[in-house]
DNA sequence: ACCTGGGCTTGACCTGGGTTAAGGCGGAGG
DNA sequence: CCTCCGCCTTAACCCAGGTCAAGCCCAGGT
């Protein structure tokens, strides 16, 4: 077993017998990027994804106009892939960028596919998987609906604190939904208000 | 079978073989609402779903400043119950209610659990679902990050023609994110550009 | 026919965030 | 050491949407 740290955090989400974690391993690769460099980028067939052994990711959606939002950070210990896009099987719409050196461990979704004919417990993880990623989308939904960009800014460092240093200012403003100018404002803002 | 029409819809999201749709259906209970009335509050355990089979709903989340927004609408052949509570056994802190006289094929979740146990189908189609879900939240977030609330509500009619005229025009608004003085605001201004 | 109330519209005014453009600042490379 | 570049801040101006308040329209009830 290579990544016992990794396969205890899964197994925390459904049963996970040791065993199908090393037929798991044995499919795996592992990857190194540079900071700056690209796990996925968009028109790429959504066929593969990772799991974060090291650095931290930005998931992004360029849409049509040149507009550049962001959808997640993802640190140690979580999935980055063009999720929703695997699902639909379509190509991927999304970059996923390395903001540091970092190191992660590539499934092929065709791989895993084996995996769940050969155990349901892999089924069952996509399945927590799945319902994951929901959970957090509707409070993300749910923060654009009654939440103000400075209240937002307060619950995501709240939510984040380890990305605390790591990532650029105008990456958390693209993620809340704002230009950097409007967050830097919202910023020195609040300094004024807090002395 | 009780609801062939039902049966269709389900299985084409994941294979469901005849003999499990009718132990569902014995599990399931029918159960009618009039125009506002609520199939579930905010404080209710969420510990049932339902299908829609005639009728619409809003899901509204009332803010603990007393602010409602609009989570979804569903109409025939949809679910309506607080899903991402049930999913981290949190009482719901969801309104569901009917905007017309409704009709609805109702679930409990602990039924639905052993349903789970006989046979892989249900889990199966539990991913689905759960996936699908994901999808849709996932659309939302992005129109919220790049489009403008006038672009969003133009989307929102495609997307959602069957709705037209079943709907108060400040659930789409609460729905959208903005008020319904801006959507009247949005809408008159359309209809001056249009001319 | 008359009230009443709910839902939509409109207007006046205010505020937050977008846009553009001009600095400031600190770290990497010459 | 200086320069350049990437990143952040600040300022000026504009516009979308929020808020409050007054009206309008129409369906239902009497």
């Amino acid at each position: 077993m290579r990544f016992p740290k990794l396969f205890e955090r899964l197994a925390t989400l459904a049963p996970l017998p040791p065993e199908e974690w090393v037929k798991a391993e044995a499919v795996a690769k592992e990857q190194s990027l540079a900071k700056r460099e690209l796990f996925m980028r968009p028109g790429d067939a959504a066929d593969r994804f990772a799991v974060v052994l090291q650095g931290v990711f930005r998931g992004v959606r360029v849409s049509p106009r040149g507009g550049e939002s962001i959808k997640a950070f993802r640190a140690e210990g979580e999935l980055i892939g063009a999720y929703a896009e695997m699902l639909q099987r379509l190509p991927s719409m999304t970059a996923i960028e390395a903001l540091e050196p970092s190191h992660v461990l590539v499934f092929q979704t065709q791989d895993f596919q084996q995996l769940e004919q050969g155990h349901v417990c892999w089924e069952r993880l996509a399945r927590r998987v799945a319902e994951q990623h929901f959970v957090l989308k509707e409070r993300r939904e749910q923060e654009f609906l009654e939440l103000s960009a400075e209240e937002r800014l307060v619950k995501f460092w709240e939510e984040h604190p380890h990305l605390k240093g790591r990532i650029p200012q105008r990456d958390v403003a693209a993620y809340l939904g704002i230009t950097e100018v409007a967050l830097s404002r919202i910023m020195s803002r609040r300094r004024k208000r807090a002395e």
